[in-house]
DNA sequence: ACCGAAGTGGGACAGTTGTCCCAGTCGGAT
DNA sequence: ATCCGACTGGGACAACTGTCCCACTTCGGT
């Protein structure tokens, strides 16, 4: 086996673990899964990380700073606040439906985070990242189609996380598209209220 | 040890593996964790069950009967239907605030369910279960308030269905009261624009 | 009283999992 | 070229888990 130092080796293990918990879940992300998938010995682990822990640790840290922009779509002159929204929320459909297992990765390290006291932050810290994420897209949007929140920022940013979530969650269920799309009407429809013209 | 039926190990197994959930999480329910919970032997587990995930199975079926109305609240004469809905919104939050754990257990058994095909169905009628009861509450409201449901009750109650499920999640992460009723708010609007005044 | 079925207890087993050890090997600085 | 520390492979270990077995006890119907 070619030599790798042990920094890649834990950016390399990572990316794998990642894809075992989307692809099996991460109860069953053994650290032999892990390496299997990452086409290494299992000793490599251990060299690389203290324990597994570490590694699923790490694991929630990395993935909450890959999160990217998903939300935010192309402005086009003279939308109103509401079409940007729910364009914004359907574009999150779009990037949902594409790949659901991811998201259902975040959703079950979410929960494994809520599980543990010391780990709590870390779930905490995940929601931050997805409020701030929002409350970006939600001054753009406010922005583009002069208006102003009511509310500060944060807080309006605050419930589009949730109503991202809850569509999320219950269209991993069903997998009802026309249910996830009134779902986003609706959600767009109270942001909106939340904004004054200006 | 007295002598007890199997029917009703079977319950007492049961109950003692949702706290077991409930407390410590899916992933510490061993069957030794159940039994201690249940003060029962090893052995009477798999004379009442014949392995771990038909427990698990039943327990999720059996937790989805259970499922009582906590959406609706007292009905006050003259009460608009945002009022009606708002305030049902604040009733669930408020059983969500008093048993969390309860709550985080039925996410982890979704999950759960949601991550083998043969299981995926248990989830399915989970999330039926909690839209059946959304749309009953929903007809009471409309009733209550003479307005009419522009959509199939059941859609407006899928799209509550989700709302709620966001109210929650973000709601165990953060734990933040304020942005909670905030939620709830934001979603009695969106709800109570699916309506048409009769 | 008795007898078969139902229920119980303790122990055992194999498979899995996280972790560790150790002997070896490679690569780059000297 | 050599040598030290970084890296690797394989095997091992103890703990834990689901499951099973078997000898035993209790109960209700006869």
């Amino acid at each position: 086996m070619t030599r790798i130092p042990a920094t890649e080796r834990r950016a390399a293990l990572i990316d794998a673990a990642l894809r075992v918990v989307s692809r099996n879940g991460l109860a069953q992300a053994t650290t032999r899964a892990i390496v299997a998938e990452a086409g290494m010995s299992l000793a490599s682990f251990h060299y690389a990380f203290a324990s597994r822990d570490e590694l699923v640790d790490e694991l929630i840290t990395t993935v909450i700073s890959r999160e990217q922009q998903a939300v935010l779509p192309d402005l086009i002159p003279g939308q109103t606040l509401h079409e940007i929204l729910e364009a914004g929320l359907l574009r999150y459909f779009e990037h949902l439906r594409a790949d659901p297992e991811h998201e259902q990765a975040m959703l079950e390290l979410t929960q494994y985070a809520l599980r543990s006291p010391e780990r709590h932050p870390l779930a905490a810290a995940q929601y931050a990242r997805y409020t701030e994420l929002a409350a970006h897209a939600l001054d753009v949007a406010a922005e583009h189609s002069g208006v102003r929140w009511r509310s500060p920022v944060d807080r309006v940013a605050r419930v589009l996380v949730a109503f991202t979530d809850g569509l999320t969650l219950t269209w991993l269920v069903d997998r009802d598209d026309d249910a996830a799309r009134a779902v986003a009407a609706a959600a767009a429809d109270a942001l909106t209220r939340m904004a004054d013209t200006r």
